[in-house]
DNA sequence: ACATTAAATTCGA
DNA sequence: TCGAATTTAATGT
């Protein structure tokens, strides 16, 4: 079983837990790892966990008819995923992909279901989660500017940056272009030039292999 | 696609 | 264990 003081650093809604609940939280959740690359749930598959990123980068994305892929978000250290599809026990509408070596958090489904019966605390952090992602997808949908570069790169980092959904997250990402590219679904050249515009407005500062945000508000204004 | 630069790793003392 | 040399990864154009 999980040890109690890892359990709640990789989970930051366990730290409010009382004792039965937090036992059973620790009971539920069980650690696995995905290479750079691999798939982690399959679209339309029976999904019966809730997972959260310990370390690593995943993306929540969704194949069109035609072949497009549509990345809805990019989830990393700290960010949990897949609450909807548990609630529901539903299949998965989208597929998670690993973009770079990730280990996971898995809380089974009948833990969750209990925690989500029995503590309030759990509920708490629940409905600020989706209560934030409502917000995410209402901004995707009022968007007008989708297909410019710079607003994409804007979004999907602003998504990344949202202190509700990762409390423990500094200004600074660890991210490399390539990877900005995948979530924004743009190409590796071109959020280099997306990145180097919003550098160049003062928004964030790009390092080698990662970068700092320096005006949240107004990364958070480039896509909606 | 290619050239450049930063970082990580290996190797020899 | 230190630092130079080599290899790998990321960036810029």
């Amino acid at each position: 079983m999980i040890d109690p003081n890892r359990l709640r650093r990789i989970a930051a809604w366990s730290r409010p837990l009382d004792g039965a609940a937090f036992e059973r939280a620790r009971a539920g959740v069980t650690e696995r790892s995905f290479a750079r690359g691999s798939c982690v749930f399959v679209q339309g598959q029976r999904f019966d966990a809730w997972a959260g990123v310990i370390e690593g980068l995943v993306k929540l994305c969704r194949q069109s008819r035609d072949g497009k892929e549509i990345t809805y978000t990019g989830v990393h250290a700290g960010g949990w995923f897949g609450e909807g599809s548990v609630l529901k026990g539903e299949v998965r509408r989208y597929e998670v992909i690993a973009l770079r070596d990730t280990t996971l958090a898995l809380l089974d489904r009948a833990s969750f279901l209990w925690l989500f019966e029995h503590s309030a605390d759990f509920n708490r952090f629940l409905v600020g989660q989706l209560n934030e992602r409502l917000g995410q997808f209402m901004g995707l949908l009022e968007s007008d500017r989708l297909r410019d570069p710079e607003a994409r790169v804007a979004r999907a980092l602003a998504s990344m940056f949202n202190p509700v959904l990762y409390p423990e997250a500094g200004a600074h990402l660890v991210i490399s272009q390539e990877e900005v590219g995948l979530l924004a679904g743009v190409s590796r050249p071109v959020a280099n030039q997306a990145l180097k515009a919003l550098a160049g407005d003062g928004v964030l500062r790009v390092e080698y292999g990662g970068l700092t945000v320096l005006d949240l508000e107004r990364l958070r204004g480039y896509g909606g």
